[in-house]
RNA sequence: GGGCCGUUAGCUCAACUGGUAGAGCAACUGACUCUUAAUCAGUAGGUCCCGGGUUCGACUCCCUGACGGCCCA
């Protein structure tokens, strides 16, 4: 794979000897009595039963740090649950044991057998009585003390982070948690989860550029997923009244500190709800996920105090332009005064940008980044919201809503167009707007307009960046911190 | 795509105005039977990101490129 250093060079020297003493570098026989945390766990319970003379326990583990002294040594080892003390002596191992694990490494994975007893400063520590060989490491871990910082090695190699950096590890197990707490929600809302595919005839449900593929057999062109949206809309209509899915959308643009190429969202369909049902039942979930994350509402992110507690604010888009973004009410339906306000704010318009698509724009620059607690903004204009319902008092609008949260947009819902002929013209819209050069409007499904032809329930559906979720919950600056394996170039 | 910054030992980082690369940890040898960033004595370890250029001389200055980070669009 790469140069082979001294170092290398030298370990491997040193498993020829251990291989011609006859030692098995590899065995695959030996089963530890429990975690660490467990022992932990019985230590606190009943310490005083424990003791040289008390209960043996097998351990493993990987060696992580070792102190040497003569004939007698301490050896710091963690498994995947905590870390914990072994101490060896000599004259209790014997000269062949112990002359073995002298000739082991930081890294090794190891097993010992032994009792449990305290050192001078109090520590419990296992006195190992037997110790073996479980997997030798033929490369030097990276450094204790200062951990691995390139963020280059941290993502790339992504398990050397995840063995060295404890802070690593803990985003990972919260964002399994985060995860695991959504899906009971749903769960115990009435909710199944569902898969809908990955590869489409047609990316569509987003504004996005797909990936493309292709599939040998049926001899077709196949898009990874941009959203699942129009999928589990089908879904509803054949009577699956409440559905979810957990799973990757994938988009073909640049990467940064918030985008990564594919990226996880949830997506969840409601018949009979409307998008303020939605609003509500979003409060719900982030603050039960919250509390089960953090025992509070309230979470730090990156120097702001957020507080998740129900009851956020709900504002109108229009309204949040002129009472947050500071745009004079007087001018927010004039096409042409709005044009010359975004010019003078150095926002970029192009001359197909309707009046909508203006507001949209001066939202993203002039509002998003100040709405730091969760806010709910409402009523989007239609031509930025091709599947979104119209709203009954004003059809320039519709009823969807975007939550921001920490100036980031968080989750997107609206209720849902049932009138498969609202429908197709508004996928005509789209078109005409790819004709006119947006490469990323959404494209005509005729398919999906017949599904509706049959009938759609009033319905309403959202997506939540989970993601981005993630960072907010685990103070992350960056999207590469909370995905295990985010996407690099190629470095060779 | 643009701007700024970074890339030196396995890891974390130094190296002044251009003078021929150094520390801590890790490793190796030795001492040490309660250490915990163990300690003590000694040793070894380098494609200074790649490629050009300037110069008597380049880790250092200039150019091209690779990869990464931050900010902006």
């Amino acid at each position: 794979m790469d140069k082979e250093t001294k170092l290398i060079q030298l370990r491997k020297e040193k498993i020829n000897e251990l291989k011609e003493g006859g030692i098995n570098l590899y065995p695959n026989d030996f089963k530890p009595s429990c975690s660490i945390k467990t022992l932990k766990k019985i230590i606190e319970k009943k310490p005083d039963a424990l003791g040289e003379k008390g209960d043996q326990f097998y351990m493993a583990g990987r060696m992580m740090a070792v102190n040497k002294m003569g004939k007698s040594s301490f050896v710091r080892f963690k498994d995947g649950s905590d870390q914990f003390q072994i101490y060896l002596q000599k004259d209790s191992l014997g000269d062949e044991t112990y002359s073995l694990f002298k000739k082991l490494d930081i890294g090794d994975f190891i097993g010992v057998k032994g009792p449990l007893f305290q050192t001078r400063t109090g520590e419990w520590t296992l006195l190992a009585k037997e110790f073996r060989l479980l997997s030798k490491a033929v490369r030097p871990l990276p450094e204790k003390f200062h951990g691995i910082k390139d963020p280059e090695i941290r993502y790339r190699q992504r398990y050397l982070d995840l063995v060295i950096n404890e802070d690593t590890r803990q985003i990972f197990i919260k964002r399994s948690k985060i995860v695991a707490s959504m899906r009971r929600f749903f769960e115990e809302k009435g909710f199944m989860e569902v898969e809908t595919p990955m590869m489409q005839p047609l990316a569509g449900g987003a504004e996005a550029t797909p990936f493309k593929t292709w599939h040998n057999a049926l001899g077709m062109e196949l898009f990874l997923r941009i959203a699942p949206e129009l999928y589990l809309k089908r879904l509803v209509i054949g009577g699956f009244e409440k559905v979810f899915e957990i799973n990757r959308n994938f988009r073909n643009e640049g990467v940064s500190a918030r985008h990564n190429p594919e990226f996880t969202m949830v997506e969840f369909y409601q018949a009979y709800a409307d998008y303020e049902d939605l609003m509500d039942l979003t409060e719900e979930m982030f603050e039960s996920i919250v509390t089960q994350i953090s025992d509070s509402t309230i979470i730090e992110y990156q120097g702001h105090t957020i507080d998740f507690k129900k009851g956020w604010h709900r504002i109108p888009m229009i309204e949040s332009l002129t009472k947050i973004g500071g745009i004079d009410p007087a001018i927010i339906n004039d096409t042409e005064l709005l044009l010359n306000f975004a010019r003078e704010q150095n926002i970029h318009i192009t001359k197909k940008d309707r009046h909508g698509k203006i507001l949209t724009k001066l939202f993203d620059s002039l509002v998003e980044p100040r709405l730091i607690q969760p806010t709910f903004i409402t009523g989007y204009p239609v031509e930025v919201s091709p599947l979104s319902r119209k709203n009954d008092d004003n059809p320039e609008l519709t009823d969807r809503f975007e939550l921001f949260i920490a100036g980031r947009e968080i989750a997107n819902g609206f209720s849902e167009i049932n009138d498969p002929e609202d429908q197709y013209n508004r996928f005509l819209m789209q078109v005409r707007q790819r004709d006119e050069g947006n490469p990323e409007a959404h494209i005509m499904d005729s398919e999906y307009v017949e599904a509706l032809e049959y009938g759609m329930p009033p319905t309403a559906g959202e997506g939540i960046g989970i993601d981005r979720l993630v960072m907010l919950l685990t103070n992350s600056s960056s999207i590469r911190e909370v995905i295990l394996f985010p996407h690099m170039k190629k470095n060779i």
